[in-house]
DNA sequence: GCGATGAGGTCAACCGATATACCTGAAAAG
DNA sequence: CTTTTCAGGTATATCGGTTGACCTCATCGC
C-alpha cells in the first residue's frame, strides 16, 4: 500500500499475517510453501492477509534455520569479454526459472579479489558455486571452497580436483583449427594470447602443437605468445610478431576478444585479415559473425553452456550424490572470412 | 583445514569461536567486527580461533538481526549490451571495495521477469537497488519497491517519481548528433531503434526533433522507427528504410548495438557506411572505436557511470537523508570514420 | 461401539548473529 | 581514603522464519 516515504515503517512479518488471519505462524508458514496440508479457505485467508499488509517474506530468517539460500553464486573473470556476458545470461535464465538468486562476483583474474568474493559467497551461504577459476589459482583455495558448499567450475579445468566441471573440448579445437589453417596452405602458424597459467589456454595450446607435429611443422616458442585477455592484447600481440624475421601468415588466438584485437592490429600495419593473413578464434560470441571480415572460430555455443551449468548445479543440490559430471562440449570449427584468403 | 569432503560436518559458530578463545561470544563479535574496545591480545586469541576452526561468518543471521545485508541488487535489461555489460563492471569494481555483495538481475525487458526479479531482491532484503527500469514499466511498481528499500535509477528516468538518478543527458546529446550530421550536409537524417517507451529513447527523439526543426528540417515521421535494440533489430530496420521512395543519408542510431546492425544491413544493400551514408551511436560502449569504420557516437562512459551511481547508493544508505540526487553525465560527441564522408 | 486413521492445525524450540544493559577491577580525581 | 571514571568484558533478549512433536475432531473399518 501507499504510504508516505518519510515515516519509517516496520515490516509485517509472519506473525502479523497470521494474527490478520486468525491462524498460527506455522500455517501461516505453511501456506507460503503451498503446503498442500492447509485447507482452501485458510488459505485465502493467509492469502488475503499477507496481500493487505504489504508483506514481504524474510529470505534472512529462513536461510538461518534452513541453511539454504536460494541463491547461487556466480565468479567470473571479466564481464566486459561477451564468452562470460553471454554465459551469464544463459545461467540467469536457468535460474530465473526456479526462483533463485545470483550473486555476481567478477575477479579481473586477480587473485585476492577472488579471495575476498569467495569469502563473501561462504558467507551469504550461496548453495552452490559456479566459479570460473582466476588464471593461475592455486588448486587448495577452490578445494578450501569446495569443502563448504557444492562447486562446478567453468571453462577452465584444474586437475586433480574430483569436482563438476562444464567446458569445452579445448584440446580438440585447437586441432581441428590449425588443422584448417595447414589445409588452407599455412607453414607459419602463430598461437597468440591468453595468460600463461590458464588451463584453457593450455589445452588450446596443446592441441596447436599437436596438430602442427603430427604434419611434421616444427613448433616455434617464438611463435607461441602470451597476451592479456583484451583487444589490445591482442594488438600488440601481433605488432611484436610481425616484426619477426619470418612472420607467421596465420594465427590460432586464445579467444575471440584476442582475435579482434589480431584483426585490428593487422590492418593497422597494412595487412589485410582474411586476405594476406588467416585468423581464427575461439568461442564464437555473437560479434565474431559480424566483423569485417567474420571470424572463422571454434564455437562454444556459450548461452547454452550457461544453460547446462546451472541446469547440472541446480541437479547437485537437488541430489548430492550425483557421481561427478565433466560435461565437455565438443567443439566444432565454424568457417568464415577471416581464413578465406 | 582439509577434510574429507564426503564427512558432512558442521560449521562453527560464534560461540564455539568463542568458547576456543576463552571468551564471550559478544567478545567474538566485537573482534571481528574490528571494535576497538577489545584488548589486544584478546583479539589474537579470537583470529587464531576463527583460524583454527575454519570459521565462516553467517551473514543471514548478522542481517536477520541488524536489517542490513550488505548487499546490493543491480536489475538491467539484458548484459548481452556491452554498454551494461560494463556498467556492470563498473559498479563490482566499487562495491567491491566495501565487502559488499552484488545480486544481479536481467529482465531481458520482460515485465514478468522484473516484478519477480524486484520481489526476489526484497526477500533478500538487499540494502539497496540500482534498476534500469524495463521499457514500459508502470510508475507504481518502482514505488513499491522504493517504499521498501533505496532505489537509484540508472540510465532510463521515470518523471513524477523523487528518486535518485544517473543517466546522461539524453536530448543534448541527440542535439549534438544531429548538428554534426546537419553540419555535414545532410537533411534526410533517420532516427533509427529502441523501444517506444523507454525514456531515453523519447529524450534522444527530442533532441534529435528539435535540432531538426530549429534548422528548418521537417521531422518526418517515416524517417523515425523503433527496433529491437540488438544488431538484428538495427539490421532489419536499415533495410525497410533503404526501400523507401526517398531513402535518408543518414541515421542517428538509438544506440551503438543497434548502430552496429545498421552498420551491417548497410553494407549488405551495398551501401558503405562512412562514405555513402553516415551513422552515429549512442553510449560509445569499447566496441565502438574498432569497428570498420570506427563508430561516430554520444559518449557516456559507462564504467564511470557505475562507479557512479553505485558511489551514490552508497552515500544514500550513509545518510537517507541526503537530498534526491539526479546526475546527469555530460554527453559529448566523439567523431569518428562513420560520418566522415 | 471403539480403536485406528487422517485431515487440519498449533506449540515451542531453534538457527547464529547483534544490541542493550550491566558488571568488575584499577586508576584518576578530590 | 572515598568516589568517579573508564577500559575491557559478559549475560540475555531478540531478529523472523522453520521444524518436529503433538493435539483435536471427525470418519471409518469391523
Amino acid at each position: 500500500m501507499a504510504r508516505d516515504s518519510s515515516i519509517p515503517y516496520k515490516k509485517a512479518t509472519l506473525q502479523d499475517v497470521a494474527n490478520k488471519a486468525g491462524v498460527s505462524k506455522t500455517t501461516a508458514s505453511l501456506v507460503l510453501r503451498r503446503n498442500p496440508r492447509i485447507s482452501e479457505p485458510t488459505r485465502q485467508r493467509v492469502l488475503a492477509a499477507v496481500e493487505s499488509l504489504d508483506y514481504v517474506y524474510n529470505q534472512h530468517a529462513a536461510s538461518l534455520r534452513t541453511r539454504r539460500s536460494d541463491t547461487i553464486g556466480l565468479i567470473v573473470s571479466d564481464l566486459s569479454n561477451p564468452f562470460y556476458a553471454e554465459l551469464t545470461t544463459g545461467i540467469q535464465m536457468e535460474l530465473g526459472k526456479n526462483h533463485i538468486g545470483l550473486l555476481l562476483g567478477i575477479t579481473f583474474d586477480d587473485m585476492s579479489t577472488y579471495q575476498h568474493l569467495g569469502t563473501t559467497m561462504l558467507e551469504r551461504d550461496v548453495d552452490g558455486l559456479i566459479l570460473v577459476p582466476p588464471a593461475g589459482v592455486d588448486e587448495s583455495t577452490i578445494r578450501k571452497l569446495a569443502n563448504h558448499i557444492p562447486v562446478v567450475l567453468l571453462t577452465r579445468y584444474i586437475p586433480n580436483l574430483d569436482i563438476d566441471y562444464v567446458g569445452t573440448d579445448n584440446e580438440l579445437g585447437g586441432r581441428r583449427a590449425v588443422e584448417h589453417l595447414i589445409e588452407k596452405g599455412h607453414q607459419r602458424i602463430a598461437f597468440i594470447g591468453g595468460h600463461e597459467a590458464s588451463s584453457a589456454r593450455r589445452d588450446r595450446l596443446r592441441g596447436y602443437s599437436s596438430m602442427l607435429e603430427s604434419h611434421g611443422i616444427p613448433v616455434e616458442s617464438a611463435l607461441c605468445v602470451t597476451s592479456r585477455v583484451s583487444r589490445e592484447g591482442g594488438y600488440q600481440a601481433i605488432q611484436a610478431l610481425l616484426r619477426l624475421a619470418e612472420p607467421p601468415t596465420a594465427a590460432l588466438c586464445y579467444n575471440d576478444v584476442v582475435a579482434f584485437g589480431v584483426m585490428l592490429g593487422l590492418r593497422a600495419a597494412g595487412v589485410e585479415p582474411g586476405v594476406d593473413f588467416a585468423v581464427v578464434g575461439f568461442d564464437d560470441v555473437a560479434e565474431a559473425s559480424l566483423w569485417q571480415p567474420s571470424l572463422t572460430t571454434v564455437s562454444t555455443s556459450p548461452e547454452a553452456m550457461g544453460q547446462s551449468v546451472a541446469d547440472l548445479l541446480l541437479r547437485r543440490l537437488a541430489n548430492p550424490n550425483l557421481p561427478i559430471e565433466q560435461i565437455t562440449f565438443p567443439s566444432k570449427l565454424t568457417l568464415r572470412n577471416s581464413t578465406r584468403g
